[in-house]
DNA sequence: TATGAATGAGGCTTCATTCAT
DNA sequence: AATGAATGAAGCCTCATTCAT
């Protein structure tokens, strides 16, 4: 590490290196070493920035999460109309899956490398941030604007739909983040029996 | 081993474990010793069927893809319609992921742990499966019988759609097969615009 | 193995596929496996005729030594002169060099893979052995046609030379058997302070 | 390890637990738990100093080669007479499989336990040292004063003459090292048809 | 803060060998 | 005579983690 760097840089370049590799091998497959090594320190400096590596897979799965969840409910904060609801949050959630794609793939497919009392608090903001959904799909079936059977399930199904880009999204691939949440947004509201907001009110995330 | 048990069998229950301990701890995390307990042997006696660990996820990994290609192909030998067509895919791909939960979800998951060459060949075996949904909405958007801008992102974000449901789907829980399918139908040909088929041809699958 | 091989040529086969498998890649690193394929079987089908794998090096170590002094004290039987005796014995041990080259090859680099009894009994072989040149060489020296400090030091030397050929002569060489014969009989007359023989009685060999 | 020792101490202690354990057992059955012992640390210590088991016998194995053909110019160099010649490269050669007889043992036993690219590269070295003796032949054979039929097949005899030492040789036996040097030189001398030098001139070695 | 050195745990895999068929 | 199935022992090696410096 350059002399001029400082503590907090270590600790971000530590754990924006976790996330790529973590996201590229998995987290049982991931070694400290190479972290460390994307860092340029060697495997045991780590340990002054954490406590061990299932807590920092925690740590990593966690901040997006209430990240998302705290997003979205300042930004509906006073909106009661179920159709607008379920725009920003296509919004949000799109936002996060596009920007933040490598932390939310790995917190897809990396609950269960958790310890148990860490899965359970990573499983309950999960549900956490599903009710903001459901809640959204049920009022709108309450208020006719949405078809839903079983609102339940049809939000776990929805997600999976505006959840998968995570799994295929090239930033340089033809399509750029607008299209792609025009795109999401249509579907949604369209398996929702919902016609599409005309125009997307942007929605500005602040920098990782 | 009692001495009833013949190889053949060892081999099924071999398959069946490693599904079984894969999905619960993913592949890296798996190790054989889990695998060979469940099925009562021990660690070494594996390398009687299986040539590496790997190997072992691989052949995990390609035969449910294949299975579903070969399903949905015979299925809809002689039939052109799209809707017919998206009807069918979406009754066999849900038909696997809920009766191959485990199967499909480590399809899904451990991609990145097969050795270079493998890993392309179940890459284009998974192309060659969203190929066929592709088709059906490329065809159906022609047709005027689907509303897709991107067909080939539309297909991704649908697949993404119908398979979310191995990740959290129960075979104890409240909704049945046919519950399943049905929301799932209405999901999918809704997002495309069309109108859902009225009523389910009952499509039957052969045992796994 | 088809059906009208015998017992007999099986072992055969077994002895040269050892002897093949065990100077490629050594004692330990030979599997019986690989010895098993070459002879057309299975590993535990070995077990029909050797006891064990330490067992069978132990026969490939005895049989030639045991041949070559068989075969020494048959041809020098009723012969006193050192100078006859030195060109038998080099012409006997340099046809075991050439012809079972692979055989005296393990020879000279298993021995410490054998168990402590069988090791003594191959130690007191080639001790026995290398005491049929001593006395050659004593006999010389004693009558005055051999020049040699230390009898049992130029002993072992002279063993050295006359097998390192078994490290890297190859049949399909330039050099015959006949031209390799007396070469190092001319070097080791000379070593010894004597005239090489003028001309090389043949002596024949038994087949392998 | 007590804290005094540092790792520089541990490596050198290493190379030599294993040159003794390999020497003893052969590679393929010397064990690095074996080898770790001897040093008092536990085997996957062994790697914060050796990348692979198999690159500490290359190191084993390389490093003696090139001290042996380093010296041996260092000493020669000026000096045309083949007898000159001849007589330092024994000395330089039986220095070096007196001094590090167990090195030298399993530099001629060891070969094949290396992996292509390795063993590759030690038969270079090997081939240019066995060079270093081959032109002394033929320069001499040149000059009329060695006798040699094939200068080159003469050179591997030679070699192995003057080799076999380091199987047999017992420091603590009855020779001196300078009566083996002596010893050698005769017989190398007389073989190529010679008179041996009447006195040697000291050759040093620096130590190992 | 950083790291060289060390290590217990554990991973995959190969092997010689046994035994029932 | 042959082998499929099984296994205890053991091998090399990687890893997360600790600790003294």
């Amino acid at each position: 590490m350059p002399a001029t760097t400082t503590g907090e840089e270590t600790e971000k370049a530590i754990r924006e290196a976790a996330v790529r590799v973590i996201a590229k091998h998995g987290f049982q497959a991931a070694s400290l070493r190479e972290i460390a090594k994307e860092v340029g320190i060697r495997a045991p400096s780590l340990y002054n920035y954490i406590k061990s590596k299932e807590k920092l897979l925690y740590g990593l799965l966690r901040e997006p999460l209430q990240a998302m969840i705290l997003e979205y409910r300042t930004l509906t904060d006073g909106i009661a109309d179920p159709a607008a609801r379920l725009q920003l949050f296509t919004q949000v959630h799109l936002n996060f899956h596009l920007n933040s794609r490598l932390e939310v793939f790995i917190g897809n497919m990396e609950l269960r490398s958790l310890s148990a009392p860490h899965y359970r608090a990573i499983t309950a903001l999960r549900e956490e941030y599903a009710q903001l959904l459901q809640e959204i799909i049920e009022d709108g079936v309450k208020q006719g604007v949405f078809t839903a059977s079983e609102p339940r399930v049809v939000t776990l199904v929805m997600l999976g739909m505006l959840s998968g880009v995570c799994n295929w999204y090239k930033p340089d691939g033809p399509m750029s983040s607008e299209e792609m949440m025009r795109l999401h947004l249509d579907l949604a509201f369209r398996a929702l029996g919902a016609k599409p907001p005309a125009a997307m009110k942007a929605v500005r995330r602040k920098a990782a």
